[in-house]
DNA sequence: GTCTTTCCAATACAACTGCAATGCAAACGC
DNA sequence: GCGTTTGCATTGCAGTTGTATTGGAAAGAC
């Protein structure tokens, strides 16, 4: 067994170069060797750690949802320990709204693959379960009288607003204000709680 | 001047193979012969019609916006004259979800047409002002106490809602169950009023 | 040393892409 | 009639696509 390389990390290098293809021009710029050129690699070696495009495809969905998990981990452990629910809320979900440079690259590649998966049922499998448990984990924030929809509802308004900061159809501030008004709705008036 | 035919009626057959191929198989399986066979007319008419694939793009990019125009028309003028705000804005909202069959094929080109002005934003300035026109006629539905952000949350929660049912994240149901949780949140609670 | 396995670069190939060019038929103005 | 303009089908072309194949260099196993 000759010249050890990590495997992973190569297939993570090429991935990253995915996503920055597809952030810039979208994923049908994406092909083999754009990729490739993208990573500073030769096409023979993507090839090499992805038999097919259908296979790195899959590949970079996964790290996308990584990625994004990894956004909140940041985010969340940032807060410390016991933070208030509603600071809680909207600093994760802030988090992964697409607000500057990055975090705007990484929505225009989830969106794309959001895209992709809805004509691919068996890509957009491996989504499901995430935002599931995302439901669950943000209805157990949410005070008394609310149930699993008005989460649905919390997350549902965080897509839509990526799309529309991706869009440019909302500023950041924007984005950030209607987010804080329906925390207002759902958490009680502005000052009728501490936890603003 | 010889042999007249409808020019504009040429060009959305031929938006609407387009959409279908990028309903069934994402934008980037539309390519001239592709959208030709799906409307089943030769390359060269394509061609002719359209000069380039870009301004086929940005035609059916616009026909995708007059469908959902006519949608939402529709949908309103189903309910007669003067009908209670909290209804017009659940039919209105309905009517523009991917619930079904259609609605969702339209979704899914929408969606994909998301993606592709997100990466060029010369095709994503002809969304803008559809969106905040939208935002203003929400604003003027919603009761009292509720502002313009309260009337982007229900649009932006929309169209979370419409990625969600796209990717099979929420069922037809769930989504509607959410929809009717945040229009409790803003008009109030179900029995409060007579407007549920 | 040699062997063998892994890594990767290069090339080849058929299929497809958008687009330009060509040619022809239909039909209206005259 | 005739000429001219429009509608469209066909073909050609250069460039790109995904994938298969080939070949060789590097490095542990022996």
């Amino acid at each position: 067994m000759p010249k050890i390389v990590d495997h992973d990390a190569r297939r993570r290098l090429i991935a990253d170069a995915l996503m920055r293809v597809a952030a810039e021009q979208g994923l049908e710029a994406v092909s083999l060797r754009h990729v490739a050129a993208a990573a500073g690699v030769s096409a023979g070696m993507v090839q090499h750690y992805f038999h097919t495009k259908d296979e790195m495809m899959a590949f970079a969905l996964s790290a996308v949802m990584d990625r994004s998990e990894a956004r909140i981990r940041a985010a969340v452990e940032a807060l410390g320990a016991d933070p208030p629910p509603r600071l809680l809320l909207r600093t994760l979900i802030a988090a992964l709204l697409p607000l500057e440079g990055t975090a705007m690259a990484d929505g225009r590649v989830a969106l794309a693959f959001l895209a992709y998966a809805a004509v691919r049922p068996e890509a957009g499998q491996s989504l499901r379960p995430g935002t599931s448990q995302m439901v669950d984990f943000v209805a157990g924030l949410l005070p008394e009288p609310h149930g699993a929809e008005s989460a649905t509802a919390l997350l549902a308004l965080m897509e839509g607003l990526g799309v529309y900061l991706l869009g440019g159809q909302l500023t950041p501030d924007q984005a950030l204000a209607t987010l804080d008004a329906q925390l207002d709705l759902l958490f009680g008036p502005p000052g009728a709680t501490l936890t603003r």
